[in-house]
DNA sequence: TATAGTGTTATCGG
DNA sequence: ACCGATAACACTAT
């Protein structure tokens, strides 16, 4: 569920309702999404801190924290990545979810925090809490952020163009890859290639000079479009990823299949 | 009961 | 060492 757009709503809910709220308890019990840290360890890093500032690039997200009580050192960045059903809620003095918790479409009820995997309990009662079923999100310590590419918001024409100028990767393969542009998912990517008309299992290193300029502009549009709108389901490709769905502009079949080890969706006609 | 899933990463082969 | 393909991860919803 959650790509670039998503995690931007999530980045917000914070800066909007958590930041500055002294940090009580931690609970950092779930092993696998608090890998590689051990029980106890985010929970003793961060005890008496306050969250200053959010960050994000890409899908992941980092909060800087303030030294404990008014002074001393700024302790760790706490690192939240939402992996594939993740979202962030935050809740208010009396523990009602505050607006913006509930952001996508196939929402679980509010209040609902049966999937709770990690949360911070603030001094005034209130919480921020993942809540992720499927458990392939994670909380960390200091994450690697340095490894990610550009965010897809800020790459630069000539970073784009050096990122699929060469190889032979399928196109799709090489807007997934995080390390090359950060943010775009299975969703954003299929809606990118379906604007920019281009085939998603084209080898990058073929594309011509002018397809690189399509998928640029593209990539730039859909994923602004999708963060103004609130997330990716806005996107108007994505109801067309189903059996006997025809292109929204043609209305050829839509073809699909898996590319870069994706379920991929294509028009049979304009994408061929 | 079987399968797909909006993400990441370790591992393997070329 | 680089590049790309694949499986694995954990678990729910259909």
């Amino acid at each position: 569920m959650p790509e670039l757009p998503e995690v931007e709503t999530a980045r917000l809910v914070i800066e909007d309702a958590a930041l500055e709220r002294v940090i009580a308890d931690v609970d950092d019990s779930d092993t696998y999404v608090c890998r590689p840290h051990q029980p106890g360890e985010i929970r003793a890093a961060l005890l008496g801190r306050r969250l200053a500032a959010v960050h994000r690039r890409g899908k992941s997200v980092w909060c800087d924290t303030s030294g404990v009580g008014d002074s001393g050192p700024p302790g760790p960045a706490l690192g939240i990545h939402l992996g594939m059903s993740g979202k962030i809620v935050v809740t208010d003095r009396h523990g009602d979810e505050i607006e913006g918790g509930d952001y996508w479409e196939r929402g679980r009820a509010l209040g609902d925090h049966r999937y709770t995997r990690f949360g911070l309990t603030f001094a005034d009662r209130g919480s921020l809490l993942l809540i992720d079923p499927r458990r392939l999100g994670r909380v960390r310590l200091d994450p690697p952020v340095d490894a990610l590419g550009p965010d897809a918001l800020d790459i630069t024409p000539r970073q784009f163009r050096a990122a699929f100028g060469k190889g032979t990767a399928p196109v799709k393969a090489r807007l997934l890859d995080q390390h090359v542009i950060a943010g775009i998912g299975n969703l954003l990517a299929d809606q990118t290639l379906w604007q920019a008309k281009i085939n998603p299992a084209r080898p990058v290193g073929e594309l011509t000079s002018a397809e690189v300029s399509r998928l640029l502009k593209a990539a730039r549009n859909t994923v602004k479009t999708a963060v103004s709108g609130g997330g990716v389901h806005i996107l108007p490709m994505i109801e067309f990823r189903a059996p006997g769905a025809r292109c929204p502009r043609c209305g050829a079949p839509m073809a699909h299949g898996t590319v870069g080890g994706r379920t991929t969706w294509w028009c049979s006609c304009e994408q061929a």
